[in-house]
RNA sequence: GCCCGGGUGGCGAAAUUGGUAGACGCAGGGGACUUAAAAUCCCCAGCCAGCAAUGGCGUACAGGUUCAAGUCCUGUCCCGGGCACCA
């Protein structure tokens, strides 16, 4: 390592704000960061979830962009040839809201916002290739979206159906999920309802059983992660039963699934949703089933509210006979049976199922155990978990005796040979609706002709344009009011058609925008050559909110983009790490019914002995405030906390270094901008530290015993590194100045400690990294520096310091000889212990090598 | 309600496969420097008892397995994420 004088200006005073302007100025001028396809090199593509740009970044971008960053350095100086892209994931409701809030066109709203970001995206120093810039509202990356949406169209994997949406009477418009508020409309306040109208679906389901498969192939995906999708999918291996019935002189047949055919003899009752034919009929014969159906179709459209809502029904009048006992079940009408799972219908077996349970019950229907559970045949009240176990079956005629798995299989046998049933694979994934009744988003390329029908728009046409100069008022698409835009002329026959107004989910965007950053600027093609170099992303970062619906759609969409012969790769991003959420308090007054969201600087919150927040009072007027719990920092909460100031303040290198050191990534961060001061405090004291030495003529070997504890500490960081706790790769580096500081003078080990401090900060806080490295002379710089690794000479030891226990208890270090065997070790054990082992017999002692000796008396 | 996580000092956290619980910091207390403050530096610090040596308790709660449990198992409570139109 080089001491040669300094070589570059070194100021007494660390001046983040200069340092920062200086590199990143240099690391423009350099084009430091633009990534080339390079064969030759081990390629490493970095990505982390790109932004909304909601207006300014918050908090969750910090840490994301943060860690992807330190990723993105790190293996950089480990000679990766490395791309670290980023962009914009501009269409969206929230330009929609900002439009009607600020009559401003959405288009303008989002370019303002983009143009914000990205100044504050540089200033953080993130080493990203700008030149691969994308926003996904600019047509010639939607373009793609519609080309590929053409694709499956004529594959038959994008179709049209109905599907639910809310509905809002007042303003007569589709409203988002987001936009219901304990069922009602969040402009009107009008009760929202359902409404089935046509739309576009993706058929995922078309990859249900690969999507799941290859979730094994993922060892570089967080177990959580890939569970979370596991149970989403949702792969359930049952029976599907017929009961016959005859309606009106014709002989029909109710179809359920059921994962549990081998209850059926104890089937009681079944169940129909209020979507079902067999609902609708009974509807039209009794007024009162009619009012409840309707009451159903009215109720929630989303799970969490349905699976909350008391369990109701009624009986349709209808029966139904029993494939198998040939017994009449009475059918009914329930709203926990769900139109779009399975067949829309179940058998109830209330004496094995707990909502059937529940549900027989409060109707009075019968209970008919059939299966011989842990304690005993009888299922008495109230309810018990083990009557829902498989077991032997009981009361069931020929299959009395019979477990589980021979039970169903007997029983399916039977169905079968009768055409009332067979073993079947029943999904819990459901398609995915694509359309969206907004204005801000993807046109759907499909044009509506009398005479043909629905007419993808042909490739020459594309893209399909959305004029950008529109303001929403809040009463739908503003699309359908723009002649301009719906009247043309089918591409089939020439005739006068009109243009499909729906747009696009913005999660088809974001389904495909990583291997687009590795073609970009392609106009004839989707993806090109350089795509199928880069991809697969080597390393993903982002938000754990996004573990399933995000990238179960980019799993697909990489899939469908193979059987396009567009990449070469099944799966998009070999290695996932899923940040854990920034979070804040809330609180708000409530106004009148009102909730008026007070920001948490302006709260002070008052707790109960065990520390938790019971109430606040507002700063200044002393008004009482209700807490609104902890959660992700929002604008609706109004608790977000601007990171400009942090930066502002202290310079991005403190920020950085603060964001990785508060915890580990994985880790939910509880915001508190108190401890911000002691990251600025250490990166002070790395600049004192190297102005001294700098100042210093280098003399001597320096402390061996220095040296090494550089080095231990160095492995554990590198290690640390490797498993993504960079925590503690931070705290390594305070450890390692710690050490350092200890020293008077500058010699070989604080030399060659100092640059290796300089390069484990690279990572987090490049700027200062920078500066020093080049003021210390360590030559050329420091992102291209060697990443650093332990020297094994260093870490030598001639004892080893063992824990001593008796009984399990500590009692105290007992310094061995690496030498000693295990016999020496336990006669230096007891006699050390001799005053706790008293005179005892020792039972034996357990010794692990290098760590540990235990005597048990 | 269902699926997935998490809970360790006043606070953020650490403890690699079960092997010294609390590294590294923040806030705090004491001291040095200073006319003073800021900045900086040094020392202390899980809780309880004790002048101290030391002893007892302690990783949400209740059990269990083990020579040994923050770590493994069973149950409970609380907090967070997702639930298909927020992104």
């Amino acid at each position: 390592m080089s001491t040669s004088p300094t070589a570059a200006p070194l100021n007494e005073r660390y001046d983040p704000q200069r340092v920062e302007r200086d590199a990143q100025a240099h690391w423009v001028e350099t084009g430091a960061f633009r990534s080339i396809e390079d064969p030759a090199k081990p390629k490493f593509y970095c990505l982390s979830m790109f932004p909304y740009p909601s207006g300014k970044l918050h908090m969750g971008h910090v840490r994301n962009y943060t860690i992807g960053d330190v990723l993105t350095r790190y293996h950089r100086m480990r000679g990766m040839n490395v791309m670290q892209p980023m962009g914009w994931d501009a269409f969206g409701l929230p330009a929609e809201n900002a439009a009607m809030a600020n009559s401003v066109p959405p288009a303008k709203w989002t370019w303002d916002n983009i143009a914000y970001m990205k100044r504050q995206l540089q200033g953080l120093g993130f080493a990203l290739d700008w030149d691969r810039e994308l926003a996904t509202c600019r047509p010639d990356y939607y373009k793609w979206n519609q080309w590929l949406f053409t694709r499956l169209f004529a594959k038959g994997l994008a179709y049209k159906k109905t599907g639910v949406v809310n509905w809002d009477p007042v303003d007569q418009t589709v409203l988002a999920n987001e936009q219901v508020i304990d069922g009602r409309g969040w402009r009107t306040g009008a009760v929202v309802e359902k409404r089935e109208i046509p739309m576009y679906f993706f058929r995922i389901t078309a990859y249900a059983e690969e999507l799941l498969a290859a979730l094994d192939g993922l060892p570089g995906w967080p177990e959580q992660v890939k569970l979370m999708q596991k149970n989403w999918i949702g792969r359930s291996e049952g029976v599907r039963v017929g009961f016959p019935y005859e309606l009106d002189g014709e002989k029909k047949t109710l179809w359920v699934f059921t994962t549990r055919a081998d209850t059926l003899m104890g089937a009681t009752f079944c169940a129909v949703a209020a979507e079902h034919p067999i609902a609708a009929w009974a509807a039209r014969r009794d007024p009162e089933i009619g009012a409840f159906v309707e009451e159903c179709r009215r109720g929630a459209v989303m799970e969490a509210d349905l699976a909350q809502i008391e369990k109701k029904g009624m009986a349709t009048g209808l029966f139904v006979t029993h494939p198998l006992s040939g017994e009449k079940l009475p059918v009914w009408v329930a709203n926990y049976v769900l139109m779009g799972y399975g067949e829309g219908a179940v058998m109830a077996v209330p004496a094995h199922d707990e909502r059937d349970y529940a549900f027989a019950r409060q109707y009075g229907l019968p209970i008919k155990p059939v299966i011989r559970h842990p304690l005993g045949e009888r299922v008495d009240p109230p309810w018990q978990a083990v009557y829902a176990e498989t077991g032997a079956c009981i009361n069931s005629g020929a299959y009395d005796g019979l477990a589980f798995a021979p039970a169903v299989e007997a029983i399916a046998a039977d169905l079968q040979k009768k055409s009332l049933g067979e073993k079947q694979v029943q999904w819990r994934l459901r398609d995915w609706g694509v359309s969206r009744q907004r204005y801000w988003g993807c046109p759907i390329p499909i044009i509506h002709c009398k005479a043909c029908g629905d007419v993808p728009v042909p490739d020459a046409d594309l893209p399909v344009e959305l004029p950008e100069d529109l303001v929403p008022d809040g009463t739908g698409n503003p699309l359908n009011k723009l002649a301009a835009f719906t009247d043309c002329k089918c591409p089939a026959c020439g005739r006068p058609a009109r243009r499909e107004t729906d747009t696009m989910d913005t999660f088809v965007d974001s389904s495909w925008y990583f291997a687009r950053f590795a073609s970009p600027g392609n106009d004839a093609a989707m993806l090109d050559a350089r795509a199928r170099y880069w991809m697969p992303v080597d390393q993903y970062i982002g938000g754990i909110e996004h573990a399933i619906l995000h990238l179960l759609y980019s799993r697909f969409f990489t899939r469908a983009l193979r059987d396009e012969g567009l990449l070469e790769v099944a799966e998009p991003f070999t290695n996932l790490l899923t940040q854990g959420m920034v979070l804040a308090e809330s609180y708000y007054r409530d106004a009148g019914g009102r909730r008026e969201w007070v920001h948490p600087s302006e709260a002070e919150p008052e707790r109960d002995a065990k520390g938790k927040i019971v109430a606040a009072k507002r700063r200044g007027d002393g008004a009482t405030l209700v807490y609104g719990g902890l959660g992700t920092m929002s604008k609706s909460k109004n608790n977000g906390v601007d990171p400009q100031a942090l930066i502002d303040q202290y310079g991005a290198d403190t920020a950085r270094f603060y964001i990785i050191f508060a915890s580990p990534p994985t880790n939910t961060l509880e915001w508190s901008d108190e401890s911000v001061e002691g990251s600025f405090r250490f990166l002070k004291r790395v600049w004192a530290y190297a102005v001294r030495i700098a100042a210093a003529t280098s003399a001597g070997a320096g402390d061996p015993l220095m040296r090494r504890t550089v080095h231990e500490v160095l492995s554990q960081a590198n290690y640390d590194l490797q498993r993504h706790q960079f925590n503690t790769v931070a705290s390594a580096c305070m450890k390692i100045l710690n050490a350092l500081e200890t020293g008077s003078g500058r010699d070989a080990v604080t030399d060659e400690g100092l640059s290796i401090l300089l390069r484990l900060l690279a990572p987090i806080t490049p700027h200062i990294a920078h500066h020093l490295w080049a003021a210390l002379g360590y030559g050329g710089e420091v992102m291209a520096a060697p990443w650093p690794e332990p020297d094994p000479a260093a870490l030598e030891r001639d004892e080893i310091d063992y824990v001593v226990q008796v009984n399990g208890k500590t009692r105290g270090t007992l310094a061995v000889a690496k030498s000693a065997d295990r016999a020496a070790i336990e006669a230096l054990a007891a006699d050390a212990m001799s005053k706790y082992i008293e005179n005892r017999p020792v039972k034996r002692v357990i010794v692990v090598p290098g760590r540990l000796i235990n005597v048990v008396l």
